[in-house]
DNA sequence: CTTAAAAAGTGATTTTTATCAATTTTTAAA
DNA sequence: TTTAAAAATTGATAAAAATCACTTTTTAAG
């Protein structure tokens, strides 16, 4: 089941397109001239909050965490990366410090291109700045959309929400029909709703009671994405 | 008393400079060639959310709220923007449609620009573009911060941030130990704080009592922001 | 100044969510 | 496989926040 149509993904994902994605041959040579390449184990932590970064990271693939953390250290995820996607360049463009950090969620493999080279492409590339400013206002409304989310939905509508998207972010060569498993732990499902841990295992058991999903292990399956997109939808 | 050393403000204000501020001299000439000036009246709607952007707007005077509205046409405030700072460019940026509404805080004097200006001083501008992606970045951080705020604080703790915020936008010919009057109606600012009207005046009444601040009719005077700062931050 | 409408404020109650204290299941290392 | 540690789950309870019904105050029009 496609969900194209009848949910507007695009509010909640940033990755309309890839900013790297058929950047001209001579911008992504210079862009790429000093990468280095790294397999992050799941779990490990690739820049933090606070940090003053050093480059730019490019997801080849994998998936990775954008996260803050409170007082008590908990953590408060902002954002699902997924491959083809781009990190930390915030930082350096709003010539600032990280913003929040980032860890794989899995194992991940991801290029590390330094800061030198991001800024002269930059400076080089219409195409590059242009696809950049284009990115970062389309983040932007998402980040609006995800605000309004926590300011106005409840935990339920929150989790349906959450997995509608991460359902489209654990596709891997999917074709219709085909289950999708949303491998993610409890506690990270948790901080990605905002809420305690407890809560997200009892409506996941409710969900799983209406048969709205099933659960292998830690793996979540969705069986029933419409009734999802109904009970975040609406009240 | 100012807050500088004491509190962060740049996390949670867009404005760390004026995006056309010291802007060269002939691409702000080309910027302004058509732009129009209008006066909006407090409440007043400047652009809604879904609506296609025809150009870009400049703040000369006032105050706006930027918001969305949920099924029951109940708003959700993202953000308070002030003078001398741009609105509805991220629609144009991210070729898409608006992403929230804006509307007059009080009676607000704004400059309108349009689209194609707009687009070809970018194009030309390689200073106007670098600004916008700084600005883009920083209010990424902003409205991350906001975000996990509103994951992780509790109503009490929000409202307390939200007005040392309010108090530093609400600051005009500021000088140390002048009071600062934040004219905001209670629920505008129960939206603001993703709360319920009668939560604000409750926890309003609590800081009254505690001194941390005193009203005067619907205005709100900050007598205490050390405390405030103390509750924001603080479990 | 008077007065009706709008906004602000209060108290009681319900609902939602967080927290605490367990038990059971899963995972991964030996 | 076995098994200890980590993660997930469950139930009970406490705390926070939302909602409802209402009164008081403020605002702004005449």
């Amino acid at each position: 089941m496609s969900i194209k149509g009848v949910f507007p993904i695009d509010k909640w994902d940033f990755k309309s397109e890839s900013v790297l994605a058929d950047l001209p041959a001579d911008d992504l040579e210079l862009l790429t001239a000093n990468k280095s390449e790294q397999v992050y184990k799941k779990g490990e932590i690739i820049f933090r909050e606070g940090a003053y970064p050093s480059g730019i990271f490019y997801i080849i693939d994998g998936k990775v965490k954008k996260y803050k953390l409170d007082k008590d250290a908990k953590e408060q995820i902002i954002y699902v990366a997924n491959k083809g996607e781009l990190l930390g360049y915030h930082a350096i463009l709003s010539e600032d410090r990280y913003p929040d950090c980032a860890a794989a969620l899995e194992e991940s493999r991801i290029a590390f291109i330094p800061k030198e080279d991001f800024l002269e492409t930059l400076h080089q590339s219409k195409v590059l700045s242009r696809r950049l400013l284009k990115t970062l206002s389309h983040e932007f409304a998402v980040l609006a959309n995800s605000l309004s989310m926590f300011a106005q939905k409840s935990v339920r509508e929150r989790l349906a929400l959450q997995l509608i998207v991460l359902r489209e972010k654990y596709k891997v060569n999917f074709q219709a029909g085909m289950p999708v498993e949303i491998n993610m732990s409890r506690d990270d499902l948790a901080s990605l709703v905002g809420t305690a841990r407890e809560n997200v295992v009892r409506v996941l058991s409710e969900f799983k009671q209406d048969k709205i999903l099933e659960t292998k292990g830690r793996k979540i399956i969705v069986l029933n994405v419409t009734k999802l997109i109904k009970i975040a939808d609406y009240k």
